[in-house]
Formats: C-alpha cells, sequence, structure tokens
RNA sequence: GCUCUGGUGGUGGAAUGGUAGACACGAGGGACUUAAAAUCCCUUGCCCGCAAGGGCGUGUGGGUUCAAGUCCCACCCAGAGUACCA
C-alpha cells in the first residue's frame, strides 16, 4: 500500500476531533505546562507559508510535552478587531463583523489542514462581547486606579481621595483639597488615574482618522497602510504605562528571552539617569552670584524652569540654553524685539508634520528668545533658544546645551555661532580650541576641565558631586527619566472595543460593572461623521440612562440622568493584552478567570511569536500583566517565562528577463549578455519550478503573454531569483493549502522545520520539499517492511541513538536537525532486511509530535487502539548506546591525518603505542618522538612533534 | 549614527574548543522501463595528480590554545530594530 496522505490525514483529523483529543482541564493532578502562539490577525488574504512556522515549532514542543506527561495547555484564537477589516467595510459596505467572521472561518480551515494539537474549545476572539466584556472591565479597574510610587503598586484611586481629605497627602500648588471644586477634584485625580484622559500631543492619521501610538508609527508614517502621521493636540485616553516603566526593566531579568529582544525593550522604555536641576531666569535685577551660590533661588514657576540632563558634569561648559517650542514659557520670557520672530519660528515649528520633521533632522532650526537664564553654579548670564531639536515630550521639554560635549548642541552652536566651551578632555595636559572641532565629545569617560569645584575629577566622581551640590542648594536633584511614553488609548474608528464611558458635563464616568459588556452599537457608516466625530457618532442608540442602566436612544440624552457615551473605541493592543490569562478560563461569566485556574496555571511557560512584538504587544501584555498582578489577580508578574521568536519566512522570488527593444521576447537568465539587453520581470514562483519556468503556464498566466517568445538554454528557460519579502505584488506568496494537497500536512510540517533554525530569518524556498517527501514515504515504508521478532542490536542501537538526538533537539527547539535525524535514522534502518515492531512503536511515538497523521496511522496499524498522542514518550537506554571502539582522528600539531579505531578505556600510553604502530603514523612522525600528546579519551589523539 | 543578529560548498543548512561541510536540494553519471513518472546505486568544497597522496579552505587581519567556524581584539559586509530621548 502507498503512503496515501491524503485519506490518512483527512481520517485522523476527524478522529481527533471527534474524540476531543486535544481538549484540556484544569483539574489534573499531571504537572500543567501552557504553550501559547501569538494569536493571528484574520486578515482577508489567509495564511501563507511564514504564519504557520511558528506554530508548527510550538504544537511539536507543545505534543512533546503531552507525551512527557504533562498537562498542556495549547489554545488559540482571533485578534479579531482592527483597522484592515473597518477600511475594507469603508470601501465595500460590508460590515466588519462579517468579513470578520468569514476571515476567521477561512483561517480555521487552513489551520485544521495542517493538524495542530489546539484546544478550539478555548478559543478567544477579541470582537466576542463575551471576552471584551473583560478587556472594558480591566478599563474601568485601570479608571479606578492610580500607581502608588511608596508601595510601588496600584491602588484603589479611593485611597488616594481618602488620603488627600484627611491632609495626609497636599495638592500640589496653592489650593487645598477641601477647597476644590468637584470638577477640580476629578481633573486632579486625572492626574493619577492608570486610565486617564488628558489633551496631549497625539499621533494624528488623517488618511485613517484616527490616532495611533508610538509603536504603530515608524518614519512618520502609519505601520498599517504607511499613511503620513502629524502631532496635534486632542483629548484622549491614554493608560499610564509610564508608572510601570521601572518594573518593566527589572522584570526583563527574571525572563528567559533572547537577549536582542530584551535590549529591544530596554531601548524603547529608555531608561536614563540624570538630574533635574531648576534654571533662575535672569530678571531686570540679575540674583548676585553669591545668592545663587548660597541657594537663593526661587524656584517658582514664573521664574525659573526645570531641565533635565544626563550629564550634570558639564555643568560649567553651558553656553546656552533650549526650549521646544511647545514650551509654556516662551510667551512669557520672548522680549519685544524678539517676538516676531519667536511666534513665527514656533508657529513654522507647530505645523511641521512629523515626517517632515524627522527627514530633516540634521537641519539645525532655532531662534533666540531674547531672555536669558542664570546657571545656578556659575551666575554666568545665558541665552535662552527656541528649537524643534528639543522634543517636548521628553524631560521637561527644556535643556542645557553643552556644545563642546553633545553632539546636537554642538551642531547647534556651530550653526548660530554660539560659544563652546571645553569642560571634559581625555588629557587634562593637552586641550585644544574647541573652535576647531569637528565633532564634539560626547565621551562618559575622562576628567573635567575648567569646572571650578569639580575641576581635576573623573566623570563619574564629578556627577555625583554636582548632584550633591545642587541637591544641597535645593536647585535639584538626582533623577530618573524614561523614554516610554503613555499609550494613547482612543482610537478614532469603529472596529474596536467601545469605551465603558458616558459623559456627565464633559467629565467621565463608567459604567457600572455589572452592566458590562457595553455591546458595540451598530452604525449605517464606518467613516467619521460630518461634524469630525468617530464612527461612533453615526450611531443614533448609543447614550447611558444612569436610571434603567442600559444603553439608550441619542434622542433621551437629557444631561440629567440620560447621558452621552463615549464615541473613541480601543486600540488593537486592548484585547491582546489580557488574552492569554483568559484561556485559562474562556468561558467564565462571573470573572476575567477563576483563582483556581490562574493558580493551576500560572502564567505562559513558552510563548512563541514574531519579533516584531518587542516593542508593542510584548510591552502592553507585560504592562496589563503587572497591573492584574497588583489586584491581586495574575499570580506571576511576568506573563511570559520563556518566548521564542520566530524568523519571518521570506519569500523568494523569481524574474524573467524581458528584451528591452523586443518586448515580447524573454532571455533565459544565462545567455550571454542578457543583463545589459533585458529588464528582470516578477513572475508567479507557481509557474516556476527549480527556477525553470513553465512556459506553456506562463503564457497563459497573463493575456500579454499569451505569445510569448524566448530564447532558451539548452532547452530550458532558467529564472533569476531574489530573496524579498513575501508579497502579493512580488508574486512570492506560497499558500499552504497547495502544499498540503499536493504533499500533506505531515510533509510541510517536517519542511517548515527542515528549513533552518526557527529563530532565524530565511527564505521560503520550495526546492527542498521533496527531499522531506520522499522520507516520509520510505519512513511508512519501513513499516511496511517489519518483523515481529526481536529486534536485532544494530536496529537497537540505532533506535537509542535516535530517541536520545530527538529528545534534546526538541529541549533546546532545534527542530531542523530533528528532522535530520530521523533522515539518517530511516536510511540506515532501510539497509537492513526488515525491522521489528518493536523499534516501529517507538519510532511512530517520537515522530508524532513532528509529523502526527502518519505517526497515529502507523501507530493504529501496529495494534494500538489508542491515540499515539497519550502514548509515553520512549526512553533511551545508555547501554545501547556503549561503543567497543572509537575511531580517533589523530592530529599532528593539531592538523587532523588520519584515523585509526581503538577500544574504548584505552590508556595515552596505549594510544600512543598504537599510532606509533601504525603505518601512517609512522610516516607522519616521521622518526622523531613527540614532544607532547594530548590525548582526550573517545574525542581525539593530537600528536605534537 | 547607535543597538542587536548574522557572514560556512551552486542552494537551505550541520558542527555546544576536538575528524568542517551532517542531513537535504540541485547538478553529473548509472540501473530499472518501449518511454516517462516513481524508485534505487555512485560522484559532488576548491586546486595539483592517472592514482596513491598532497596543498588550500568557515567575510578580512591579528591574538589566545596542543587544538579555533566556535573564545578575545580590530576591521569589512548584510539583515533587523531604533533614531534629535538631552
Amino acid at each position: 500500500m502507498d503512503y496515501n496522505f491524503n485519506e490518512i490525514e483527512a481520517k485522523w483529523q476527524e478522529y481527533w476531533r471527534e474524540h476531543h483529543t486535544y481538549r484540556c482541564s484544569n483539574d489534573s493532578v499531571k504537572p500543567h505546562y501552557y504553550v501559547l502562539d501569538m494569536f493571528p490577525y484574520p486578515s482577508g488574504a489567509g495564511l501563507h507559508v511564514g504564519h504557520p512556522l511558528g506554530y508548527i515549532a510550538s504544537d511539536i514542543y507543545a505534543r512533546y510535552k503531552r507525551l512527557r506527561g504533562f498537562n498542556v495547555l495549547h489554545p488559540m484564537g482571533y485578534d479579531a478587531y482592527g483597522l484592515p477589516a473597518e477600511q475594507y467595510a469603508i470601501q465595500t459596505g460590508q460590515h466588519p463583523a462579517i468579513t470578520t467572521e468569514r476571515n476567521i472561518a477561512r483561517y480555521r480551515e487552513q489551520l485544521d489542514k495542517i493538524g495542530f494539537s489546539f484546544d478550539w474549545e478555548r478559543e478567544v476572539r477579541t470582537c466576542d462581547p463575551d471576552y471584551y466584556k473583560w478587556t472594558q472591565w480591566t478599563f474601568i479597574q485601570l479608571f479606578n486606579h492610580y500607581y502608588d510610587t511608596e508601595l510601588n503598586k496600584a491602588m484603589p484611586i479611593s485611597r488616594l481621595v481618602e488620603k488627600l481629605e484627611s491632609g495626609e497627602e497636599t495638592v500640589a500648588g496653592d489650593k487645598e483639597w477641601k477647597d476644590l471644586s468637584e470638577a477640580e477634584r476629578e481633573e486632579y485625580l486625572m492626574h493619577f488615574r492608570l486610565a486617564y484622559l488628558a489633551d496631549i500631543p497625539v499621533n494624528w492619521c488623517p488618511e485613517l482618522g484616527t490616532v495611533l501610538a508610538n509603536d504603530e508609527v515608524v518614519n512618520g508614517l502609519s505601520v498599517r497602510g504607511g499613511y503620513p502621521v502629524e502631532r496635534k493636540l486632542m483629548r484622549q485616553w491614554s493608560l499610564r504605562i509610564t508608572a510601570y516603566a521601572q518594573r518593566l526593566v527589572d522584570g526583563l531579568e527574571q525572563v528567559d528571552w533572547t537577549d536582542s529582544l530584551k535590549e529591544i525593550q530596554r531601548n524603547w522604555i529608555g531608561r536614563s539617569e540624570g538630574a533635574a536641576l531648576w534654571f533662575p531666569l535672569a530678571g531686570s535685577k540679575p540674583t548676585p552670584p553669591e545668592e545663587i551660590l548660597m541657594g537663593q533661588i526661587n524656584t517658582k514657576e514664573e521664574t525659573s524652569f526645570e531641565i533635565f540632563t544626563t550629564r550634570p558634569d558639564t555643568i560649567f561648559g553651558v553656553t546656552f540654553m533650549v526650549l521646544c517650542p511647545e514650551h509654556e514659557m516662551i510667551d512669557q520670557i520672548t522680549t519685544p524685539e524678539q517676538r516676531a520672530a519667536v511666534e513665527e519660528y514656533v508657529t513654522w515649528a507647530k505645523n511641521r508634520s512629523e515626517r517632515e520633521r524627522q527627514a530633516e533632522v540634521k537641519k539645525v532650526s532655532g531662534v533666540f528668545t531674547g531672555a536669558y537664564a542664570i546657571n545656578p553654579l556659575t551666575g554666568e548670564h545665558i541665552p535662552i533658544w527656541v528649537s524643534d531639536y528639543v522634543l517636548a515630550g521628553y524631560g521637561t521639554g527644556a535643556i542645557m546645551a553643552v556644545p563642546a560635549h553633545d553632539s546636537r548642541d554642538f551642531a547647534f552652536a556651530r550653526h548660530f555661532h554660539l560659544p563652546i566651551r571645553q569642560v571634559v578632555a581625555m588629557d587634562p595636559s593637552q586641550l585644544t580650541d574647541p573652535s576647531t572641532w569637528e565633532e564634539s565629545l560626547d565621551s562618559k569617560t575622562g576628567v573635567c576641565v575648567n569646572s571650578g569645584f569639580i575641576t581635576g575629577m573623573k566623570v563619574k566622581d564629578a556627577m555625583k558631586a554636582v548632584i550633591n551640590k545642587i541637591e544641597e542648594m535645593g536647585i535639584g536633584y538626582k533623577t530618573v527619566n524614561y523614554r516610554l511614553r503613555d499609550a494613547i488609548f482612543s482610537r478614532q474608528r469603529y472596529w474596536g472595543e467601545p469605551f465603558p464611558v458616558y459623559y456627565k458635563d464633559g467629565r467621565p464616568c463608567t459604567i457600572p460593572e455589572e452592566c458590562l459588556p457595553l455591546l458595540l452599537p451598530d452604525v449605517k457608516e464606518f467613516k467619521p461623521t460630518a461634524t469630525g466625530e468617530p464612527p461612533l457618532g453615526h450611531a443614533t442608540v448609543w447614550a447611558w440612562d444612569e436610571v434603567g442602566r442600559r444603553v439608550v436612544e441619542n434622542s433621551r440624552i437629557d444631561n440629567k440622568t440620560v447621558f452621552p457615551l463615549e464615541l473613541s473605541t480601543m486600540p488593537g493592543f486592548a484585547g491582546s493584552s489580557g488574552y492569554y490569562l483568559r484561556y485559562m478560563d474562556p468561558h467564565n461569566n462571573e470573572a476575567y478567570f477563576s483563582s483556581q485556574a490562574v493558580n493551576y496555571w500560572q502564567n505562559v511557560d513558552l510563548y512563541v511569536g514574531g519579533a516584531e512584538h518587542g516593542t508593542g504587544h510584548l510591552i502592553y501584555a507585560r504592562f496589563w500583566n503587572k497591573f492584574l498582578f497588583d489586584l491581586g489577580l495574575s499570580v506571576k508578574e511576568e506573563p511570559f517565562q520563556k518566548l521564542v521568536n520566530q524568523g519571518m519566512i521570506q519569500g523568494r522570488s523569481n524574474f524573467v528577463y524581458r528584451d528591452k527593444e523586443n518586448t515580447n521576447l524573454f532571455v533565459s537568465k544565462n545567455i550571454e549578455g542578457r543583463a545589459e539587453r533585458t529588464v528582470p520581470i516578477h513572475v508567479d514562483i507557481n509557474i516556476v519550478n527549480n527556477d525553470i519556468l513553465d512556459i506553456e503556464k506562463f503564457r497563459q498566466w497573463r493575456p500579454e503573454f499569451a505569445n510569448a517568445q524566448f530564447e532558451l538554454e539548452d532547452g530550458k528557460y532558467v529564472c533569476g531569483w531574489e530573496i524579498e519579502k513575501m508579497s502579493k505584488s512580488m508574486y512570492n506568496v506560497q499558500n499552504p493549502d497547495d502544499l498540503v494537497s499536493r504533499y500533506g500536512a505531515d510533509t510541510l510540517r517536517l519542511y517548515e522545520m527542515f528549513l533552518g533554525p526557527v529563530e532565524q530569518a530565511k527564505p521560503w524556498d520550495t526546492n527542498g520539499i521533496e527531499g522531506v517527501f520522499r522520507f516520509l514515504k520510505k519512513f511508512w515504508k519501513l513499516f511496511e517492511n517489519r518483523t515481529e521478532g526481536a529486534a536485532d542490536k544494530a536496529a537497537m542501537k540505532v533506535l537509542h541513538q535516535t530517541i536520545k538526538k530527538i529528545t534534546d533537539d526538541i529541549e533546546r527547539f532545534s527542530f531542523n536537525t530533528a528532522v535530520s535525524t530521523f533522515m539518517i535514522c530511516v536510511n540506515d534502518l532501510s539497509g537492513m532486511e526488515s525491522v521489528s515492531v518493536e523499534v516501529l512503536e517507538k519510532l511512530a511515538v517520537l515522530i508524532a509530535p513532528f509529523a502526527p497523521h502518519i505517526a497515529e496511522e502507523l501507530y493504529h496499524q501496529l495494534g494500538h487502539e489508542e491515540s499515539v498522542c497519550v502514548a509515553e514518550w520512549p526512553e533511551y537506554d545508555p547501554q545501547m548506546l556503549v561503543q567497543d571502539s572509537f575511531t580517533y582522528p589523530v592530529s599532528f600539531n593539531g592538523k587532523m591525518r588520519f584515523t585509526l579505531e581503538l577500544p574504548v578505556g584505552i590508556s595515552q600510553e596505549e594510544a600512543v603505542a598504537a599510532v606509533k604502530a601504525d603505518r601512517v603514523g609512522q610516516k607522519w612522525l616521521d622518526g622523531k618522538e613527540p614532544k607532547r600528546v594530548i590525548f582526550v579519551p573517545n574525542k581525539i589523539i593530537n600528536v605534537v612533534i
């Protein structure tokens, strides 16, 4: 009987479904193990071969863990809210719920064909009200909590209110809590809530009609769609993720992730230590330097401003100050003579798009305000400038500029001919004139010069000395700044979770938790309204009735008991931030997940997904989890213990070469002079086999090629190739379904693993798939040629070597070498007369994680009634691997010359004697006595002469 | 610019300081077949040589070591991330 993969795969997929083979229980005496894939966004294009790569790897590991006796949680679901479905809805009028449903069905079909061991009974969809109920619930908790910097955790906002009422905590500013109006109190609390509403500069994308988070913008363009993004001040919901910045940095120590991903996260969080420092403004009457040095500085905002620096040691080198164009003091300090110029500059700078600004980073621009600040350590007057190289969102939006030791300040000083003063030197005895420098000296090593009381100190010591000094003077303090910004949480879109929020006199209130979920309303149109409101502005039943505790018609809004609901929806990362917890207990209607479930599963043991989520999802999910941890819901501070990034599968494009003159003529790749006279054109990889073009299919491919002429080589048309992104426009997309129908799912699974290390980016190339397919056919044949008799020694040895290697390889996620090991094993066994059932049934179990269908079929053919999925993983017997002899490589001066088979357990003396006795050994010794011999038992003999 | 990852045959890759190129593809040759497909066998890093054998060889240049693809230093190249972050 031939290996009929179609029949076998359909049969066992049906069996697994019927028998709920992959159903997993929360109640087990077995040890638990949680293997999770990053759930996909179900796009209209369906899966291509790149998507399943990680799923196959995690599936192998999940199946392996089950065979090792673990209760394995291995779920799958859909990140179903998102922009593409909505863009499609705007274009076609199709409701995103319908297209999403359709896309999910297609994904499911494709995933099922590959034979994954997901427990589909735990499926989670972010757009499902039973799920987003808990996303909304978490939002309410975030709204009702603040970050207590003393306890270092989130605490109920009611606690803060109590403290304010009791006077334990005081309100910043002149007023006291009891004197504040209701509205002022609410406004004040907004500065503490972990989900808060604020006027902040946001990334506004006019094309998409929405704001975007920082990680959704790259180079001033939206990640989705590539549309331009501008800065705009808008009132938006944000999550105070910055409160967790330090814990997000610290947590990286506890997890088993790659160094590169940890580094990406550290860079994104961007922790930097330095000092905050007040610079007083020079008034009409400059403060006498003695008074400044005595710390008599007014740190009131009208007369001074705060800067942040990582280089307090360079304070003696400050020659100007710079404010960002958004800085609130500009208006106040600008002198009448400079006012026109400053206003012009600020207007210009604010109206620049993010893209323009970033594209012209090298261009220096700025304007002098006419005002001066006083250097608190020297008493010097320092001009204050405005420039957009200082960013509003980082630090305090104001800097002290030290052009000699900061490359940006240096460029600015050169452009505007401002003085440059050296205060750090690598060698203080060899100072050069800074006006001759070509670049600044940014190094944090070296010694201070021209720096008052810190002159002669090393930079590191000087930093501490200056911080001590300013703290003593009461004009500054040591502090830490983060590059990480709070996450903007509003989207002016339809297809997302509605906020459980309504507005009373413009103040946000959350709807009662018992009333969740707040369902996404129906709308007629998915575009913004005529008045520029988000799509939910089209909803006619979108008001909250406080008395009836339900959503009612907008017409009933009276702002007494019926109020308007929030019109924005939540971003994509809302639903994907806590989904891994929901899988633990997906049908719970009373809670996000039960404490029993989370106490059993704890956190994700193995998370597999792309590194492109390093600055987005993986930060948000860690934040979300930490918040739930503070609430006592999740039980581990870090959600994902081990994380494996699967590498991107790149496309391998094929090209035909069209003659420049005769555009109907195509020249084969290796014909002389081809490069000069032709242009390469992408050709569909599905009509190319091993770089040979199928000419007939090419003529049918597109009408303009129907009468194509060819210049062939050896009767064939050879195509060129290149590695590019896998994309429709390059005709290099490989659909897994085609391969499954041609070779079967088991071949596809093995081949994707065989391609190379999981973590490595690699081009997709079907050229090798035949080899894997051949292997499975040989594997199948091995079982046809079986014997009931006892296994012979040679076969047992091959088996146990294979068990050992496969087990090791799976443990270290080296699936490509595992596949080679199976090939070697089958090649060895195929050379034997017949193979014992005893050996074969263990092989069937070994291969089950990789190729579950063929394993299941063969396992049953051997007479087993139960699924191979519940079999026991074979243990290797070290006794079987014991060798009588070892073939030593014999080296002379480190160069391998010949091999010598010697008994194991031989001594160095015996080994040397054997080398001396050997004919080839004698030749290399050339009559000399070895100076030294390195003998490593069962490894090597190295003779030094 | 900075950070990270990588650089090994025609190709994908293997080799946890100890025989570089496992395994597979492709290519060449052969068997079976009327023929094709499928299958099987042999060869396949480069150079010299009929062969035996020898020389060279893991981006480049140094170093450590009995021994380096692997460790250290410097540089070159490619890919990814990030970018006026004070």
